[in-house]
DNA sequence: TGAATATACTTTGTATGCAAATTAATTTTG
DNA sequence: CAAAATTAATTTGCATACAAAGTATATTCA
C-alpha cells in the first residue's frame, strides 16, 4: 500500500470516534426512560455533583460547545429539570439551579452506570482503569 | 456523595466523548486545506484503500451511520470527489468509485496523521498501541 | 409463482458539535 | 473616566448521529 499510514486500522482517532458513538449509542435505552439525551445527562450529571454553578462552570466540566449549552440549558428548563436565573453579581453570567424534578432524578439515573457496563464487559476493572489514564493523557492541553 | 458512581470524573465514557471530540477538533484544521470534513476522510481512507465498493461496505469499514452517508456521499459527489453508480447486477446496490481529484487527494493526506500525533504527545508509542488495543475491546460486539 | 421477508438505500425529524458573528456587561488602559 | 479589550452567553449556518419510516429490489417459501 502507497501511504500506509492512511489504513483506517491505523487510527486511532478511527477508534476513538467508533467508541464514542458506540458508548453513547448504548446509554440511549436507559436514558430514554429518563427522557434525556447523552449531554443532557453530562450536564445533569455535573449538577447533581455541584448545583448552583454558572453556564461557564458547567462548560468547564463537561466540555460541551458552548453554542450547544444554550439550547441543551434551553431544552431542560422546558422540561423543569433546572432553571436559569441571572447572577445579580455579575450580570454576563447565569446560574443553573436544579429543580426538584431534575434533583430527583438522580434516584433513578443511580443504576445506569452499572447497566452501561456491559459495553465494557470485554474488559476488566484493571484495563477499564488503565483505559481511563491513557484516555487522560489525549485529554490533556498540549 | 450519594452516588459515587455518578461523579463525572468516574465516567469511562465521559472522557471517550471528549477524547473523540477533540481529536476530531484537532483534524478540523488539517482537513479544511483539502475541503474534507472528518467523516468525508474516513470515507476517503476507506475508498483509498480499497475502491469500488458498495455503500454497504463503506458503512461496515467506517461505522457511519446509513442515513448521514447518503448526506456524505451526495456532498463529495458534488466535490467530484467520488461518483455513485447502480450495481447492474444487485439494483437496490451502489457502487462508489474514486473520481480522479478524489484519487489524487490522497497524496495531500499523507502528511495528515503526522501533523494529528501532536494530540497524542503525552504519550509514548507503547502507551499509543495499549490505547488502540483497549479500544478495541470496546468496539468488539459483545 | 405469488405473498411474505429481507436487503440496500433514502428520507425525515430531532439533537448535538463546531466555528464565527453578535450582544451585553465588565474590566483594563491610556 | 472613556475607549479598547475581555468575558459570558446567544445566535446562525453547516455537518453529522441516530431512530424510525419509506421505497425499491431481491430472495424465500408456502
Amino acid at each position: 500500500m502507497e501511504y500506509p499510514q492512511l489504513k483506517l486500522d491505523n487510527q486511532i482517532c478511527h477508534r476513538l470516534y467508533m467508541a464514542s458513538n458506540r458508548i453513547i449509542r448504548d446509554y440511549r435505552e436507559p436514558l430514554i426512560k429518563l427522557d434525556l439525551t447523552y449531554p443532557q445527562y453530562i450536564v445533569m450529571m455535573a449538577l447533581w455533583e455541584k448545583d448552583g454553578i454558572t453556564i461557564a462552570e458547567l462548560l468547564e466540566k463537561t466540555s460541551i460547545d458552548g453554542g450547544a449549552m444554550t439550547q441543551i440549558l434551553k431544552k431542560m428548563t422546558d422540561k423543569s429539570l433546572l432553571s436559569i436565573v441571572k447572577d445579580e453579581d455579575d450580570k454576563r453570567r447565569k446560574v443553573i439551579k436544579l429543580e426538584p424534578h431534575g434533583d430527583e432524578l438522580r434516584h433513578q439515573a443511580a443504576s445506569i452506570p452499572d447497566k452501561i457496563k456491559c459495553s465494557f464487559s470485554q474488559m476488566t476493572d484493571q484495563e477499564a482503569q488503565q483505559l481511563i489514564e491513557l484516555l487522560d493523557k489525549v485529554n490533556q492541553e498540549s
